[in-house]
DNA sequence: GGTGATATTGATAATGGTTATCATTATTGT
DNA sequence: ACAATAATGATAACCATTATCAATATCACC
């Protein structure tokens, strides 16, 4: 694991603590357990396959557990919820990084991550437009990938 | 109800049953209710509130026969899928609509459709750029809309 | 360190939307 | 009219998510 992963996941230890504390909540060693699984991972991953994550470093833990969790790193702003579909939620690092955009493949399922400013331009003056205040938006392309091809 | 309309739903009607014959499927009373009680409403509608709308017009007819066939409509070109999270799926009309994307009101709910060629091909050349090959694509914008300012 | 208050966990049940099942009814072609 | 096939609609099954709650862990305070 590269050092500045390792930097990111302390910083964002003591923004999920401060978070939790702020609402008179704790930092349990699951806690710390799902946190650092997650970052770590660096994938868009469902809250099953980081439950299989956490169980393989030998840490016992409960499938509600990861999910009630999951759900306090959105509210702290540190995970993104993606929801595609109807299919399970998954879940990305959100602190650390700036907003992207997905390209999703319909062959292997892979998350392609993409950044277009004059998009995002064109998207706050589409809005403005129709006099409408936009707070956030989802792209998502869907379509073949280089690799299914 | 316009003109217009009334040709559409004409129109929309043969595609339907042609659609249908194609399969082998046949074209009944219930799938004419659905069919034309969806395509007057002009309205980004869940099958529950289809539903009520075909009982309304004292047809008698079950929820899981509005459920099935709007997936029919879907294949057949007529309807399309709105999913936003993980509410109840919504369905617009497609058949002679052209494309659009939708500014979605947190407060009220209100679609409001909105196109922009510039973004659209924008979003073509970021997934050329990307050696994907799109398909479709999906933008909401979440944000406030003028009344419920 | 002990104590009472409060939060957490994890097994399991409930929920809610969607889809599948299947006996009954309707339609079709001959 | 008959046999074959499809459609319907009540209900059950499905599946991801969320709620419940008894047992456990942690905290603040003394
Ligand atoms: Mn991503
Ligand atoms: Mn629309
Ligand atoms: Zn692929
Ligand atoms: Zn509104």
């Amino acid at each position: 694991m590269p050092r500045t992963d390792m930097i990111d996941i302390k910083e964002a230890q003591e923004v999920f603590i401060d978070c939790l504390k702020s609402r008179g909540l704790r930092y349990t060693s699951q806690r710390e357990a799902i946190l650092e699984t997650f970052l770590s991972s660096m994938k868009h991953l469902t809250v099953e396959e980081l439950y299989a994550l956490v169980k393989e470093k030998n840490m016992d833990i409960g499938y509600a557990t990861v999910a009630r969790n999951m759900k306090f790193l959105v509210e702290c702003g540190i995970a993104d919820e993606i929801k595609v579909g109807n299919k399970r939620t998954r879940f990305e690092r959100h602190y650390g990084r700036q907003h992207h955009d997905h390209l999703i493949c319909l062959k292997c399922g892979a998350f392609i991550e993409v950044h277009d400013s004059n998009i995002e331009m064109l998207q706050n003056k589409l809005a403005e437009a129709n006099d409408f205040v936009p707070q956030r938006h989802k792209l998502e392309i869907y379509g073949i990938c280089r690799e299914c091809r």
